[in-house]
DNA sequence: CTTCTAATTAGATACAAATTGAAATAGAAG
DNA sequence: CTTCTATTTCAATTTGTATCTAATTAGAAG
C-alpha cells in the first residue's frame, strides 16, 4: 500500500467524520432519499446536505440516479464494502506509512549533539547516548586495531573527555579490548541492555 | 445498534481522519514509539504528539507501557478489529440512525401548508400533494359512506377547492365513490404512481 | 533535596471545515 | 416562451481542530 492508497484511506475517513454525512449513510443504506428528504430528516438546508453528498460521491459511496428535478441517491455498498478490506487488513496497515523516514529520529539525536565532527555534550539518557555511541564507533575501521593512546586521539577529536566515552564504548560492546590493544566490533555483537 | 454506539463509531472515524493519528496507528501497527520518536518521525513537536495519543487512547486504540520517564506506545491491533465489524456489517449501518425521526419530512411539508386546520394552498408537486391528501382523508372516518354535499362540505373546511381536492382523492383512491356516495379506503389500497 | 528528562496539560493562534442565505442552473409544467 | 421546483454553486460566517509555546507533573539520577 503506497502513498496515494494512504490519501484515498484519509479521505474515506475524513468523509465519514462527520455526524451528519454517517447519519446519510445510515440511511441511504436503508432506501433512496432525495436531498429535500434527507434535509428534513437532519434538520439540514439544503445547500448543506448537497455539499455532503457531493462528498461522499467524489468516493462513489453513493449513486445518484436524477428523475425528472428530483435527485434520488442510495449507497454503494461495493464501494464501502472495497475500502473495508483495503483499510483493516492489519498486516497492511504498517505499509501505510513507507514515507515515513524510519531514522529521522536517530538523525535528529544527531544534529542536536553534533556540531560539526564536535560533539557538544554527552547525552544523558541511554537512548540518546546509545545513537552518539554508534556514531562516535562509525569513527574507527573495522578490522584494524588501536593502541590506547589511538582510541584517546581518534575520541578526543570529537569530544575532551576520551574516558568516559571509551568506558561506554566498551561497555555497549561497540568497541573490544584485549592486552591494550582495541578494534571496532560488528554491529551484532553490540549490548544495549 | 444505538445512538450511543452512533456515537461511538463517530469517534472512530474522527479520530482516523487525520494524517498525523493515521500515519501513527501505521507506525505502531509495527512496532513501539516513544512521544519523542512519533514526534521526530512525523516532525512534530512532542505535545501534538501526546494531544493526538490521547484521543486514540481514550478509544482503546493504543495501549501504553510506562517505563520510568519513558512511555511506550503501540497499537491495540484487538480493539480495531472489534470496532471493524461493527463498522463494515451493512446490515446494522441502517440501524444507525433510529434517532432520525422518519417522517420528519411528511411533517415538516404538513406544517409548511396548513395553518392550523386551514390549508394554504394545494401543493404543486406530486410528492408534497400526496403528504396533503394523507392528512385530508384522515379527516373522514372508516367504514362510513359519505353523500358528495357532505364530501365537500368537509373539505372546505380545510380548503375551497372541494372539486379539485376531491378529484385528486379519487384518483390516488384514498376516497372510493359508488352511485355518488363517497367512502375512505385503507392505506394499503391508495395508488400513488 | 536538587537537577534533569520525558511526557502531559493549559493557553493561544492559525488553519480547515460545516453551515447558511443568495444567486444560478436544469428540468417540468402551464 | 414563461413560471415553478429541486438541486447545485457561490460567497461569507461561524465553528471546530491542529499545532505551537510555556508551564506543570512524575520519575531518575546525582
Amino acid at each position: 500500500m503506497g502513498p496515494d492508497e494512504f490519501q484515498t484511506l484519509l479521505r474515506f475517513f475524513k468523509a465519514l467524520a462527520n455526524e451528519s454525512r454517517l447519519k446519510m449513510v445510515g440511511l441511504l443504506a436503508g432506501r433512496e432519499y432525495s436531498v429535500e428528504e434527507l434535509a428534513a430528516l437532519l434538520q439540514l438546508k439544503e445547500p448543506t446536505v448537497s455539499h455532503h453528498l457531493s462528498i461522499l460521491k467524489e468516493l462513489n459511496l453513493v449513486q445518484l440516479r436524477p428523475e425528472g428535478n428530483t435527485h434520488w441517491y442510495q449507497l454503494d455498498r461495493e464501494a464501502l464494502h472495497n475500502v473495508n478490506r483495503s483499510v483493516f487488513d492489519t498486516e497492511q496497515i504498517a505499509g501505510l506509512v513507507k514515507d515515513v523516514e524510519a531514522d529521522a529520529w536517530e538523525r535528529q539525536v544527531l544534529s542536536n549533539f553534533l556540531s560539526g565532527e564536535r560533539l557538544k555534550e554527552i547525552p544523558a539518557s541511554r537512548k540518546k547516548r546509545w545513537v552518539i555511541l554508534k556514531w562516535l564507533v562509525s569513527q574507527f575501521d573495522l578490522g584494524v586495531t588501536y593502541p590506547e593512546a589511538n582510541v584517546n586521539e581518534i575520541i578526543k577529536r570529537h569530544h575532551p573527555d576520551c574516558a568516559t566515552l571509551r568506558r561506554e564504548l566498551i561497555g555497549y560492546q561497540m568497541l573490544q579490548r584485549e592486552h591494550g590493544l582495541y578494534w571496532r566490533q560488528p554491529e551484532a555483537e553490540w549490548k544495549f541492555a
